[in-house]
DNA sequence: AAATCTAGCAACCGCCAAATT
DNA sequence: GAATTTGGCGGTTGCTAGATT
C-alpha cells in the first residue's frame, strides 16, 4: 500500500528557488491558477516537487503576504494565542492577515520563545500555560496540573496572565520564598502616567498597610540601589503623572533601597500585556502574588528582600 | 584578515486528515 | 468501506550573513 510520494526526487533541484523559477510558478499560477501540484511543476516547466511549489507559493509568491518586521500587535496576537492554542501555528496565522504559518513559526522560534525563556518561562509552576500534545516547545512544565488538560477557564486566561505568572514563578525562584501572601491589589499603578521606556516600576504591597507604589526613572537602578531601607513615602504623590522626568533618582533610592533586581525583560516589543484583575488568579502561599499590567521594552523586574511582595514591572 | 560562532530564515521532510476514486 | 491522492501542518535542517574571537 502506501500511498506514492507526493514527488519523486529524481532530478528534482532542491534548495532555494531562483527567481526565474519563481517567475515561471507565478506566470503558471496566474494562468492556471493553483492546485494540482502533482502535476504542475511539469506543466510549468519547474523540476521541481510539486509540493516544493506549493509551500513556495503559499509562504512567499502569493499576493498580499506581509513579510518582514512584526508590529507589536502582532507580538501580542501571536503570544497570546500561542499560549492559547499551542504550536498550531496555521491556527495563529489565520488571525493575523496576510502572514504565513512559516514566518510566525520561524519568528516565535527566533525571538518570541526566547524571551520567554530569558525570562524563565521554562519553569512554569502554575497552570494554564498551553502544552500541546506533540509540542516539542522547550516550554518544561513542572506542575502536575500543567500535564492535565486545560480547563475551559484556563483556556480562556490571557497571554498576559500567564506571562505574569510566569514572571511571578521566576521572581519567586530567584529570591526565595517571600514571607508575606498577598493577595491581588486593585489597579493603582500609573499606566497611563506617562513613563519611559526603561522606567522600573515597583509596586509594593506591605501586608498590613494600604499599598505603597513608587516608580523610578533609571536604566541601571538594579546597579544603583544600595541603601538599607523601603521608605514608606509615596513617590507616586510627588510625580507629576504626565512625566516621568520628575522623579529623582536619590528618591528612587532610598524608596527602593535593599530592593533586588531579579530579572530584565528586554525588547517586549512596546506591546502592552494588559491584564484583567480576574485574569490573574496566582495564590503562591508563603510567596507571592504579582500585579498586573504592562510589560513593555526593557522592563526590570524588582521585588524586595523584606516581607514586602513587589510586582514589578516597567512600561512606556 | 581569517577562522569560528551564532542567529535568522527558507526550505525540506514526515506525518496526518480530508477528499476522491 | 478500502485504497489512494492531495493538501496542509509542524518539526527540523542547512545555508547564509553578520558578529565575534
Amino acid at each position: 500500500m502506501g500511498r506514492t510520494p507526493f514527488c519523486s526526487s529524481d532530478g528534482l533541484k532542491k534548495g532555494a528557488w531562483t527567481a526565474e523559477e519563481d517567475q515561471k510558478l507565478i506566470s503558471y499560477i496566474q494562468k492556471h491558477g493553483k492546485g494540482g501540484w502533482r502535476f504542475l511543476p511539469k506543466k510549468a516547466g519547474l523540476q521541481r516537487c510539486g509540493k516544493s511549489c506549493r509551500l513556495r507559493w503559499a509562504n512567499y509568491l502569493r499576493p498580499g503576504i506581509k513579510r518582514g518586521d512584526f508590529t507589536p500587535e502582532e507580538d501580542k496576537t501571536i503570544i497570546e494565542l500561542q499560549a492559547e492554542l499551542g504550536n498550531r501555528w496555521a491556527a495563529i496565522a489565520r488571525h493575523l492577515p496576510n502572514r504565513t504559518d512559516n514566518e510566525i513559526k520561524n519568528y516565535w522560534n527566533a525571538h518570541l520563545k526566547k524571551r520567554l525563556a530569558n525570562m524563565g518561562a521554562d519553569q512554569v509552576t502554575v497552570s494554564g500555560a498551553a502544552s500541546s500534545s506533540g509540542n516539542s516547545d522547550s516550554n518544561a512544565v513542572t506542575d502536575t496540573e500543567c500535564a492535565k488538560p486545560q480547563s475551559e477557564a484556563t483556556k480562556q486566561r490571557s497571554a498576559s496572565a500567564l506571562l505574569l505568572n510566569k514572571l511571578a514563578t521566576r521572581v519567586t525562584q530567584c529570591v526565595g520564598p517571600l514571607q508575606a501572601s498577598q493577595t491581588l491589589q486593585q489597579p493603582t499603578m500609573p499606566f497611563n502616567g506617562g513613563a519611559e521606556n526603561s522606567d522600573i516600576f515597583c509596586h509594593r504591597l506591605p501586608s498590613s498597610t494600604p499599598e505603597s507604589t513608587s516608580w523610578a526613572d533609571n536604566n541601571n537602578i538594579c546597579n544603583s540601589l544600595t541603601m538599607p531601607e523601603c521608605g514608606t513615602t509615596n513617590a507616586i504623590d510627588e510625580r507629576d503623572s504626565s512625566s516621568s522626568a520628575g522623579v529623582l533618582n536619590d528618591i528612587v533610592a532610598s524608596e527602593f533601597a535593599s530592593l533586588t533586581c531579579v530579572d530584565e525583560l528586554s525588547d517586549w516589543g512596546n506591546t502592552n500585556y494588559s491584564i484583567e484583575p480576574e485574569e490573574v488568579q496566582i495564590d503562591y502561599s508563603d510567596s507571592m502574588t504579582v500585579g498586573y499590567g504592562g510589560l513593555w521594552d526593557d522592563d526590570v523586574i524588582v521585588v524586595d528582600d523584606n516581607d514586602y511582595t513587589v510586582g514589578s514591572l516597567g512600561f512606556l
